[in-house]
DNA sequence: TATAACGCCGTACGTTGTACGACGTACATA
DNA sequence: TATGTACGTCGTACAACGTACGGCGTTATA
């Protein structure tokens, strides 16, 4: 390495998820020690976000929060996306995991459901984090391993089991999306009687189904709807599909 | 109203949405010809958005994608909030309708799905609105009645019918998420070599069961995977679900 | 002909992520 | 003990974003 250039590689994405492995760098220890650590930041994110949502979590207020300037954060973390990746993971992986001892697959499943029911409650921001990375994290593939031995008893192919894995928390993510209070509600409730009328006057004699039905109003309004009722159905069609799939007593 | 005060009271959105119905209202005829209108701006948004992401649709560059001013997009849709419902509900509009004839219900949800798949696949920053205020324009509501009426032959109760049709969209919007190809994937891949290592550092002797199953390591590094196969399993499944609701035969 | 409604647009503000480089501190080596 | 190098911290700056505000000119209506 050229001297006087000052060699730069920060640790890497796999690093700051791993930090808290024995085996990951920890970095020189020269110059002056870190007022915060990269868990620090990742706490200090989730805490905003828990309170005010993912928009909240900005370089600034993160620095705010921490008593760091703006640019200190970006000696913990590579950047803002990589800091969501490492907030997913952390939550993740504080997951409760109780071992599920003699109950039956049925039991299990719905477990592992509402406990992910249950995450994305506290930290509905989850939802708006797409990111593939998140599964070289300690916390999400502990989780991985735990929920899948919760399918064990089906006894199913490895490949298999992963289907039905995804599959299941497939449903559980899209439920807990619908089941989350939208922000935008206040508005739309407020709008709602201008807006349901011109709705009438538009919708006309057209689309019977819908009207019948009228999720269409319904849930645009916000009214009691279906999500929660969307949950127990859905989770009792998971049941139903992996029971087909099941041997006949387990 | 007072005069000499401009009455500001913009077009709302269901209006905007509706924008093509008779009864819509069409706005004053003073004032200089316009010369885009609100679909000629969703359109714009929309090709922005199929050939570079959503990102991409910025007020700015639509404005200059239409040879209007920044400012002028403002005329024509309320805000980018506002803007991204119309696009949905536009694409939603659009799609394909064709009768399901004497299909059987298994076929006519089959082609349900697909149909979806290739709406998503056809326009991946779908993904990414996420507005219940798409529920109101007249492409969501054709679409949602032409697809309560596949699942007519299941003769199911109002109600059960829209959960029905949720658990189906829900799994085909969560298998066409995993199956898009991942922005990140080629930076993933070229740190690939580096990191897989990290990671067998790492896993050590923990995780048996992610191990075996490998898909934490195939997923994040976008090998064949599974999504094409969750799929097809997943498919599988939700017919099963559905077919445990069934009359006997149909 | 006067008025009011309307489309258009230039400017400007606040906010975001983050690149760059300077500065000082503390350890490692000579 | 003296020197060099690695490291944490931070101030400044930039480009890009959404959009509030207000002025201007055009056009149909009174």
């Amino acid at each position: 390495m050229i001297p006087g250039l000052g060699g730069k590689l920060p640790r890497s994405l796999i690093d700051l998820l791993w930090r808290d492995h024995p085996e990951a760098p920890t970095g020189g220890t020269r110059g002056p020690r870190a007022r915060v650590s990269t868990g620090d930041v990742v706490d200090a994110a989730i805490r905003l976000a828990d309170a005010h949502g993912l928009p909240a979590v900005t370089i600034r207020r993160l620095a705010e929060a921490l008593e760091v300037s703006t640019m200190s954060i970006y000696t913990h973390v590579n950047s803002r996306d990589d800091l969501l990746v490492l907030m997913a993971d952390a939550t993740h992986g504080r997951m409760e995991r109780s071992r599920f001892g003699r109950l039956g697959w049925r039991g299990r499943v719905q477990r592992v459901a509402e406990s992910n029911l249950a995450l994305l409650q506290a930290h509905p921001w989850l939802h708006e984090i797409d990111d593939d990375r998140t599964a070289l994290g300690p916390g999400t593939i502990a989780k991985y391993d735990h929920e899948l031995a919760a399918l064990a008893p089906l006894d199913l192919a490895p490949v298999t089991c992963d289907a039905a894995l995804t599959f299941l928390l497939d449903f559980v993510r899209a439920s807990a999306r619908a089941l989350r209070p939208n922000p935008r509600s206040g508005e739309l409730a407020q709008h709602w009687p201008e807006w349901s009328l011109r709705l009438e006057t538009y919708l006309g004699e057209d689309f019977p189904l819908a009207r019948t039905v009228g999720a269409a109003a319904g849930a645009a309004m916000g009214a009691a709807h279906s999500p929660s009722m969307a949950w127990d159905f859905g989770l009792a069609r998971v049941l139903d599909a992996l029971a087909a799939l099941a041997p006949p007593r387990a």
